[in-house]
DNA sequence: CTAAAAATTTGTTTCCGCTACAATTTTTCG
DNA sequence: CGAAAAATTGTAGCGGAAACAAATTTTTAG
């Protein structure tokens, strides 16, 4: 307990050894880190689309990447983590479309913007893009990797949720009924629209061809949410 | 009325190939089998609701079952479905709404009419009724039941997808655009409707009370979804 | 009734994801 | 440097799931 005094004279919050200094520079320790978990996935990533994800157990994957089992989990939870490793991302990017809104816009007129930014921006998480197959592929084909993207459609449902739930003036952490079933409907949505893409791809059609069709694709999905949602997110309380 | 009744009362009797004659009874193979996966059934919910879903082994399971652990498996194809076992008839619910509506009923209207009545007749899959508490309890507390209820309402909506675009003239084998983004947001305000009812019984409201209310909060739902999809369903092509 | 055929159950083995624990190494920072 | 904190590792083990052949039970044909 001496030692706690010690800190406290030094008048100084005690940063964590792994944390950044303040110069914005990258310890040790940190720089590491992010080099083991790009290792890793990178070596996953390649090991899963070129074989399958359940012909590669995560032993192989430490190995390929000069670590310990445990170490891999260690960084990712869970396997399927491994690939599908951008699902907060996903979060950020919807809730951040709802928080980032324009004076004037809707919740619901925010995310149509977003899903159409992210389309001709070819953005892996639109769906839309050249070289995705086999990614995807991979995917599909196995089961637990459609599981855990179920599952982050969850979680970006329950995001959405907090976010209306803030924009209507509400406690983000306890979204309301409206908010939920907003949220609900419009993830719903937006799954179909990113299956959609998905699928055309996975069948063959041009890229291009593609985005021109998608396009009015999306405007149809979202008049159709605005339509259910007249204010564009849940009343404002 | 008679609508009524029989819309939820479409249960499946399922004949495996290799059944009994068809005059109705059972051979002695497929009279032991019901019996064999009932005692399985009855003996994993107990002990699941007992002691929770993880601290139970299938071994033990199978144990109590007197039977072994192969031949659990060889029932249930995986853990969780020895507790969510009524997931085909959800599923068959749903889907035998959509068929057997009334001849100037719309598939939305319908299902509208399904969900007041479970509600009402306090079926199990309408998520209220006296003495289910440990049951959702059991279920929310082990993460991987809620991902298999989660996949549950993906099969709901595939099977959903193939009733309406049957409904709309259409393939159920290959359901266009709009009955998919149809079915999904269906199923996503009726899964919101159903964590709510959950939801609400966990936090002890008295079920007298929650079925009044509740009665209200699923048209006003079904009306949202009335406003999303104007003809109660995809068009008619 | 008997015997062949079919279906079901079983034991055993094996693999893999994942967790717990304790020990060890590495990094940080005074 | 030296102590504290953090990260990594090995070992061990649990439990779900699949593969396989062997054994048992039920059905069915003769």
């Amino acid at each position: 307990m001496t030692e706690e005094k010690s800190v406290a004279e030094r008048g100084g919050v005690r940063r964590d050894a792994g944390d950044a200094p303040d110069d914005g520079t990258l310890g040790l320790r940190e720089r590491k880190k992010r080099l083991t978990r790009q290792r890793i996935s990178a070596e996953a990533t390649s090991l899963f689309l070129e074989r399958g994800f359940d012909e590669v157990a995560v032993a192989e994957v430490a190995r390929a990447a000069g670590v310990s089992t445990m170490t891999v989990f260690n960084y990712f939870p869970r396997k399927e983590d491994l690939l599908l490793d951008r699902i907060p991302e996903a979060v950020e990017l919807v809730v951040g479309a709802v928080r980032g809104r324009g004076a004037e816009e809707s919740p619901l007129a925010a995310l149509r913007r977003l899903a159409l930014e992210l389309l001709t921006r070819r953005h892996p998480l639109g769906g839309l893009g050249e070289g995705f197959e086999r990614f995807f592929r991979t995917v599909l084909a196995a089961p637990s990797l459609r599981a855990r993207a179920r599952e982050a459609a969850g979680e970006i449902e329950a995001a959405l949720a907090g976010a209306l739930a803030e924009a209507a003036g509400g406690d983000p952490a306890r979204p309301d009924r409206d908010a939920r079933l907003a949220a609900a409907m419009i993830v719903a949505a937006w799954r179909t629209l990113y299956v959609e893409v998905v699928t055309r791809q996975l069948e063959g059609d041009p890229v291009e061809e593609v985005a021109v069709e998608h396009e009015a694709v999306i405007r149809h999905t979202f008049d159709v949410l605005a339509r259910a949602l007249p204010d564009g997110g849940p009343e404002r309380s």
